[in-house]
DNA sequence: CCTTCTATTGAGCGAACGATCAATAAGGGC
DNA sequence: GCCCTTATTGATCGTTCGCTCAATAGAAGG
């Protein structure tokens, strides 16, 4: 893989010795997402030192404990990797909330389909960590809840605030949702690899499922109305 | 939990002592199916024997190693839940096609939502086992491919055999199919308890993903004629 | 060149891992 | 009631885990 070329001293990548503190940080957690991402976080940090070229010692300088790297891990690949932007397409008032929605997915999808986001996000999710649920709790909340409103503008249903968001309208959408996150998770999860490009089937599957959305929606809206709004089953 | 009722020593469950060989080795896959989806395949034998109420040799007893008693469980969750009527009942010719993928994914994802099953399933992919990709393998050959073929035949469109299956049409079913399964997946792996009914939220999805799926199957077969049986992108 | 600072290492601690084996005790047949 | 079978245990092996700490070595400033 490297090259067999003589490198100087001075300009070969300092992987081995003396590094900076911060770009020394920085290798380990990267080292340390590509690492926990292949084998799960039980993984050992003995032979995550000896990925990374370095002692085993050395990681318990940068971070206190194997729990204190985790942890920066959530930080570094989630909640650094969300996108305001995210909130402002869902909210652009001069698109037709579908469009919103199909753009939304296209970009969150192509973000998220990733080895080490959904691979670290599952192992998460088994280890009982809260993470998961407060990460789709603000997908809830921050995209969908906007998205639900916009919604019911354009159908000339009433507003949440005249009638609250139902259970079920929310499930519309995680069940679109979800059907794009499958076709990520069998890839990187179950290790399935596909003839068809990824981001092509989740378009397909978008042009599919969103020109009857509306429709469903108010029919949802309007059963949930009967039971009131406190009973959204 | 246990009734305080004093028990006679003949009829009390026999969850102590000197317990037959083959209620033993019922006893621990039962008990190895429940630790082991709590806490990930990375499970102590000692913890499973604690909660067992034996001690950690007696497992080696029956089960020559950790992996074994792993591989065991693969057999009890997926290979003996796999149920024939699913077969059976897609390629049932005097249902309609739709309703049969209604029947077998309200059936399938009844029996898949649990916990240990869903929650093995993922960690078996997270460590690389081949497990998940065979087992979807045959969801996709014994399930999905006879109800493209019925599709294809209610649609009066050529046979397999005419025109292969191409790709895109697995990804129909599977996008609907994983929409289901990421229901369960909220709920089980990444421990998000929604206030509905989960089977009553999936017929939900049916209701909206069916009507419009064997239009959408038409138009997938009409473009992948165009390029051709064998380029499925 | 020498000193200072600190990134890095080698050795090692206590605990817990999967697995082994001889000793023990509970139950069935006579 | 005794014996024989075998399910079950207690003790323990070698290894590896997360983590600690004193010693080392490489770069920067004078």
């Amino acid at each position: 893989m490297a090259s067999s070329e003589p490198v100087s001293r001075k300009d070969r990548v300092p992987t081995g010795r003396r590094l900076s503190a911060e770009s020394r940080e920085r290798q380990i957690v990267e080292g340390a997402i590509a690492y926990f991402a292949e084998v799960g976080l039980d993984g050992h940090t003995r032979e995550l030192a000896r990925r990374l070229g370095i002692t085993q010692p050395l990681l318990f300088r940068y971070f206190p404990t194997k729990a204190a790297l985790i942890e920066r891990i959530y930080a570094e690949v989630y909640l650094k990797r969300w996108d305001a932007g995210w909130e402002a397409t869902v909210r652009d008032g001069s698109v037709p909330c579908l469009e919103r929605f199909r753009r939304f997915e296209i970009d969150y999808q192509r973000r998220i389909d990733d080895y080490a986001w959904l691979r670290i996000f599952v192992s998460a999710g088994l280890k009982g960590f809260d993470l998961p649920s407060r990460y789709l709790g603000m997908v809830r909340e921050r995209i969908f809840a906007p998205l639900l409103e916009a919604m019911r503008a354009e159908s000339d249903l009433p507003s949440p605030r005249a009638q609250p968001l139902a259970a079920d309208e929310f499930e519309l959408l995680f069940g679109i949702h979800g059907a794009l996150v499958y076709v990520g998770l069998r890839s990187r999860v179950y290790g399935i690899e596909g003839t068809a490009d990824r981001d092509t089937v989740r378009a397909a599957m978008l042009d599919a499922a969103l020109p009857g959305l509306l429709a469903t929606h108010r029919r949802v809206v309007a059963a949930a109305s009967f039971s009131g709004p406190a009973a959204a089953l």
